[in-house]
DNA sequence: TTGTATGCGTTATCAC
DNA sequence: GTGATAACGCATACAA
């Protein structure tokens, strides 16, 4: 392999010229810095960021330690928001993957350590309260889509649950709707609380009364083997003579159930009922017919900012807030449309 | 930070000594062994990866270059599988994202070189043909979830859609339909003819005739803004008297379309119509009721044979045959059951 | 504007 | 069994 000596050498300069241009340093001749740049380029030279690194102690790196990745699709994004951050800054990204596995999850900072990462972003793959456990030697962290136990104070990035439901609820209530139906998510996920507190608090701002809601519960057991009421929950709902009008769904994969069960019992959607979703799985959201009205989780925004975020931790700027949220938009497609009445 | 000599001081040995302990060499006194290990814990020295790169000249990392994540959800399963290998085979693993665009590839490539990455896994995140352009020094590659152009000889791996078609066919068959509708994925997929062929293929050994089967396509157009004619589709087919009475979608995505169309027109499922997709997008596949039948992609065992077979190459044993396919083993569920007639 | 000497943390060599 | 010393490729300090 071909280092700056070799180049030095081939181009008649020192070692430390050839430095120099590399790093685009000032102080060299133009003709000087021709010479190696094309020396470089004839040789094929790439500079060894291991050897960069050892004397500068500096590595360029950072490390992203996820949980699991596959339970939430599109989930994939927030590490793709992380390396187009970190390739703008160039800067290097690599990656773990605890599969929930606390002596997994200790092996990986040490590898991180080994490596001198100059930071870690901690993702979880669904919102979540998190207690990471680095090693001795603590690199700078930034929690993704998750946040700390009240205890240790990790700076964090999540999604803004309670926002985006509470926007959702207005815009069904904006839609003239005041019989709403609610299927809520998994209890134990950290989204379903919120998303159901912006909704009752949204529905009663707006005067609905608690006859006006009927709120059942969709899903419930440990997360990847939870046992699954929406479909029968949401024929009881729909087939009494005093449906309502609206339906909003913990999640859209909630939604696709609800259209399987609506469509099974003979209703048009939109047209007898409207359904809303949230997250945004785009291979349920957009295969839906009509295509449903939801509300995004901000994936690749959560990775992007929280990369930057690391990064300001690191150059020791301060960090504005703790825990930061991102807004969840409205996404309106077609599921979602004036109450009929 | 705490330094090899920092441990041998400590320890009262030299820095070879300890170099030994870590790494595992013979010719230690178990006593002196202990001692060292001892100091190691104590001041929590974790070895500097750059430093031993720079001197072994190895650097026991694989590189992931993936195009597009989000298009597919699951395809993050691949990237699981690389790490699961390397974190049992110790090695790291460093992640970048071409988005497609080859002036970014060419960059990922210069990055991972001046890491000295021992072996690249090229991860495409839709079934394709695909030409990497690595830098001038090659380095040694296994295209994953995609195979090479003929003219330049990687080693890859991927999913055997034939097979998974063909068997998924069978299965159809082998329930007792005679009629059968086919729902074609976007030609512009690789998975598309394979699919359709192994179908077309199976049937004719069956013994059907071409006023048997009903194909149509499903959605076209460029990947990423595709015109779909699914639902359309779907309703034509199932709306003759002489209908289908089982459906084959060129994926899961269709197959959730094709449910949609059919409950939409009052048929039952499976009772009227028995449908199968491809893929087991599980927040697709699991979701619907009744639960998908559909063939799996193998995205795991991809990525985690893919990074297998990346050692063995850079290892230098022979690689035995120059593409891989992996079989997409059939998932019953409930959505094909006997045909009724 | 350019070059020399030194050191980073590790492994390799070879002597003891 | 163990240790002194060189060497890896680069950046830093300082000299010229």
């Amino acid at each position: 392999m071909v280092s700056i000596v070799d180049v030095a050498k081939a181009a008649g300069v020192s070692n430390k010229t050839v430095s120099r241009v590399v790093n685009g340093e000032p102080n060299v001749k133009p003709a000087t810095k021709t010479k190696v740049e094309q020396v470089i380029r004839e040789l094929g030279y790439v500079p060894n960021m291991a050897a960069r690194s050892v004397r500068s102690s500096r590595s360029y790196t950072f490390g992203i330690i996820t949980d699991f990745i596959s339970t939430t699709p599109y989930s994939g994004d927030i590490v793709r928001g992380i390396q187009d951050w970190a390739e703008q800054n160039r800067l290097t990204v690599l990656l773990a993957n605890t599969n929930d596995d606390r002596d997994k999850e200790r092996e990986i900072w040490r590898t991180f350590q080994s490596h001198r990462i100059e930071g870690v972003l901690y993702v979880s793959m669904y919102h979540r309260e998190i207690s990471p456990s680095p090693g001795a030697v603590s690199i700078p962290t930034v929690l993704v889509n998750c946040h700390p136990e009240p205890s240790n104070g990790y700076p964090s990035i999540e999604p803004d649950d309670y926002q985006g439901s509470r926007d959702l609820t207005r815009h069904v209530l904006e839609h003239g709707h005041r019989k709403i139906g609610y299927l809520r998510l998994n209890p134990r996920l950290l989204g379903a609380e919120m998303r159901l507190e912006a909704f009752r608090d949204t529905v009663r701002e707006a005067g609905l009364s608690e006859a006006d809601i009927d709120i059942r519960l969709g899903m419930e057991g440990p997360i990847g083997a939870e046992t699954n009421l929406v479909f029968e929950e949401t024929r009881k709902m729909l087939s009494g003579p005093d449906r309502p009008t609206a339906l909003m769904c913990g999640n859209d994969e909630i939604a696709l159930q609800a259209y399987l069960a609506a469509l099974g019992l003979g209703l048009r959607i939109p047209e007898d009922i409207s359904i809303v979703g949230f997250d945004d799985f785009r291979t349920v959201s957009l295969a839906l017919k009509p295509e449903l009205t939801t509300a995004a989780l901000p994936y690749y925004e959560l990775g992007y900012r929280g990369a930057e975020r690391l990064t300001k931790l690191i150059e020791g700027q301060d960090v504005p807030s703790d825990r930061l949220a991102l807004p969840c938009p409205v996404i309106a497609r077609g599921s979602c449309t004036q109450e009929p009445g």
